[in-house]
DNA sequence: CATCGCAACATCTCTAGAGATGTTGTGCGG
DNA sequence: CCGCACAACATCTCTAGAGATGTTGCGATG
């Protein structure tokens, strides 16, 4: 038939609902291949394109994992904990330990890649760290890697003229990181905001991070100010949303 | 043909790419109609299926919405922005204004329904309240709508036996919310931990926020410490993520 | 002038088949 | 025993057509 009788749903969301009702009650674990588009097909009689349909809804909620040529997988979510304040408490940077130490559970997240230019900063970015026409900005690309998978992407923007002739301006920014060299240039970072938000990667994030389709990431906008409340670095994060946990403590 | 000569990407893809571009330039303004299947078809000289993948692409990507019978639009963002730190500040709910005001500006966010019930918590709540088996929880269910859109489900968990015979236990709490009420039966909450995450919208959600699809949900779980370091309530939130940007301030 | 019914049009669902392309394991040859 | 070629199998892409179903605006009717 076609478009036969709406009694309830149509038949790719019966499929798709009794194969996600298997993996909530863990017929199928996590890794696991479940059913492909030719199972289906024979398992309910229906066309190819209708069990792709009722596979690619599974996908889009960011249960299964399609690999070509191999099948369908149960997707897995073990998430790292990001302590959004503590991290960047002073005991943590001032004592020259990495602050994403802290973050991770004997798993071992580690820069992939990291590039250091010198260019001209976004309109928005540059309007908050008060940055000129003529002035341009020190940027830090970095990609972090957990366990051989890429998990975030993180690009921090500071004043050229600040850093210059530092070791901000390369790779390696030598023991407790850039926030030990601000406050060797009496800019030391004493306030912070986070904005968070969450949307569906576009094509480039998607590459970088490695991502399967129907999962978000989430997006950091991080702002540090020095003791006068002036801005001295903004750092856009891309974090794989299947990978994290952010938190947040704070006092009334 | 089919699965033609793969110069470099699919045909379903190029039309995407086109009509995204088209939406990143401005040439489709929110809220305007885009190019539609039979469009489409025409423009390209491709199959209905093959027009319906590239809408369905940019609508996994968030960036349009299919109205069955009306076509295909451009999607709008205005988000919220939340301040986590500030909004839970004591001058907020001590003085009987409400911690949503400071959220908006001038846009409308109201509460659209209020259940409140008493029933057994889930184990990982129970756990973090305290409770007993023999325990029961005070459960708040509250729907927020800005604009006449649900934006945000909030689920809160209280001690039942604590908040008995109070204005909590009550649809409205009264001035300063749920909070103040804490503070007079000497409960006063100190210290806050939200955690943030995100992911796609089960089926449930995606009713009840009205989410159109390809759209994730940002989850917060808040818990609300007393000066003696005990949880007093539980709450967990549903957002949708394009009506949020969460912000955070805090010092180092 | 208001309102209701309907036609035109939009997306949604589905069928049946087929070539392209990526993965995996097996078996043969060195 | 190692390694490579290849067959089997998986998903991916696409065609062409058609009935179901929701939306919208126009025209006829009261």
């Amino acid at each position: 038939m076609s478009g036969r009788s709406r009694e309830r749903q149509a038949k790719y969301q019966r499929i798709a609902a009794e194969l996600r009702a298997g993996i909530e009650t863990g017929e199928y674990e996590p890794g696991q291949r479940l059913p492909g588009e030719n199972d289906l097909m024979a398992a309910h009689g229906v066309a190819r394109m209708t069990a792709r349909q009722a596979l690619a809804l599974l996908q889009a909620e960011g249960l299964v994992e399609a690999r070509k040529g191999a099948g369908v997988f149960v997707r897995d979510f073990k998430p790292i904990r990001r302590l959004g304040v503590e991290r960047l408490a002073r005991a943590q940077w001032g004592s020259g330990r990495s602050i994403w130490a802290a973050d991770i559970g004997g798993r071992d997240l580690v820069v992939d890649s990291v590039a250091v230019t010198e260019e001209e900063a976004p309109a928005a970015v540059a309007e908050i760290l008060g940055l000129g026409e003529e002035d341009r900005a020190c940027v830090r690309r970095r990609r972090f890697v957990l366990d051989g998978e890429p998990v975030l992407l993180s690009v921090s923007y500071l004043s050229a003229e600040l850093v210059r002739g530092t070791p901000i301006a390369q790779p390696d920014t030598g023991p407790g990181g850039t926030y030990a060299r601000l406050e060797e240039l009496g800019r030391r970072p004493v306030r912070f905001r986070e904005e968070v938000r969450s949307r569906m990667p576009n094509a480039e994030e998607s590459a970088h991070l490695r991502m399967s389709s129907g999962m978000p990431v989430m997006l950091i906008g991080r702002t540090a100010f020095d003791d006068q409340g002036r801005a001295v670095e903004v750092n856009e994060m891309v974090l794989d949303a299947s990978a994290y946990v952010l938190e947040y403590n704070f006092e009334a």
